[in-house]
DNA sequence: AAGTGGTCTAGACCACGAC
DNA sequence: TCGTGGTCTAGACCACTTC
């Protein structure tokens, strides 16, 4: 197996240091001359350090040793911002869509409400050091936050609800599991369509109890590494 | 982008539940005549429903219809067998290795001790409804649990810790990231080399403050869907 | 304009699983 | 034993990025 060793032999390079994180690598076709093999076994080799979070690949442009994960804790309330500099990264956001909107299937389903709720989408992409990691896709519940079309979307909603409502996160229900990258989704993140991707869900209610907004959010899967602490409760 | 139609066309088949959860594909050779491509391309559009945890493959048997994900909360002390239960899935567990060894360097990095303590390392094999869908590899901190070597391993830890050693959980600490399978875990998940995986790792104390263990689970990516409920703390 | 990645073809051989 | 999946080759064309 082929492949394997030059998983292997990249991977060493990696670990070593010798390939910075964020620097791109050679043109494939140099690559597979360099291990002696034909351009689709050396991809195949390229693909499972990219599905292991190694490496990333930018829709034709290239492959590229991807950086340290962000540490995410779902439970945190935490904006992207916050957590980025804490991290000693550089975040970045950029609004790509905000309407208001009778509530669409999928999103009715994570909120519980009836048809033809009205609720903002907001969908923002996220960068870190000039790359982008993430979209997210937050559907709020329009009747709980009058007016909001108004504020600056590219502020944090957690800052907004404070605010400007006097509204807090008090529980969040999350779902984390593996997914893929496509249209313009992927686009966002100038990733090839089907690229894995780690989808985060969450639900949030507020200091008294009501449900009022749903987050979608898409990541690179190399670039989150989800972690928290739990109490447990004694029996 | 003929892979991207012959991935919604088998999609298609999915959702209309025209291929039973759990049901073998046809041949690759007969599929890619279907499709009227080559193997290569269809095994692009297989590959990416693989990522997107729609299908999964089991070295040299084929590929497969994945069931349902199983719910899977990280911050609940339920073993395995109680949580597939009330899935209504059935589990069935399998012990691969069980030693008292001086603590290897991945674990003495989660488990915080200096170098020799001694630990023990269980290995076992998850299964849910006769599929392995996960190996779970624990290290127990032996001087916590004197002649743990001569309990039921198959019988849960949690049981174990709480009947013969009067020991709780009570503060667990996880990560959750994608990786991927290899070796000796891919061929006892029945995975190829280099399959998407989901990879929890919990470091777990006891009702004292002690750290007592960790885990690390390698789980076929999908086969698990993390949900938890969070209580935020109000600033 | 040149070079690159994205996609695709039409084969091939081997070792393993299923029968 | 037969068919299958795993792996690999040596090309090809196109559209896009980069220069």
């Amino acid at each position: 197996m082929q492949y394997l060793k030059i998983m292997e032999s990249i991977n060493e390079q990696i670990e070593a240091g010798l390939l910075a994180p964020g620097s791109k690598f050679p043109a494939e076709r140099k690559l597979a001359e360099t291990f002696n093999t034909s351009r689709v076994t050396l991809r195949e080799a390229l693909s499972l350090l990219e599905s292991d979070g190694k490496i990333f690949r930018e829709d034709r442009r290239g492959w590229f040793v991807s950086p340290t994960a962000l540490a995410y804790d779902p439970t945190n309330t935490d904006n992207f911002k916050t957590m980025a500099i804490k991290a000693k990264r550089e975040p970045r956001s950029e609004l790509l869509n905000a309407e208001l909107l009778p509530c669409p299937r999928d999103a009715a389903k994570l909120l519980g409400v009836e048809a033809f709720t009205q609720v903002y989408k907001l969908e923002r992409l996220r960068f870190l050091d000039n790359r982008p990691v993430a979209v997210t896709i937050n559907y709020v519940i329009a009747e709980y936050f009058p007016e909001l079309q108004e504020k600056d979307f590219i502020a944090s909603l957690t800052h907004t609800y404070k605010e400007d409502y006097d509204i807090l996160y008090s529980q969040t229900r999350y779902h984390i599991r593996t997914s893929s990258l496509q249209g313009e989704i992927a686009q966002a993140l100038r990733a090839t369509s089907g690229s894995p991707a780690m989808l985060v869900e969450r639900v949030n209610h507020d200091q008294n109890g009501r449900l009022i907004d749903c987050d979608l959010e898409y990541w690179r899967h190399d670039a989150i590494n989800i972690q928290s602490v739990a109490t447990l409760i004694k029996e």
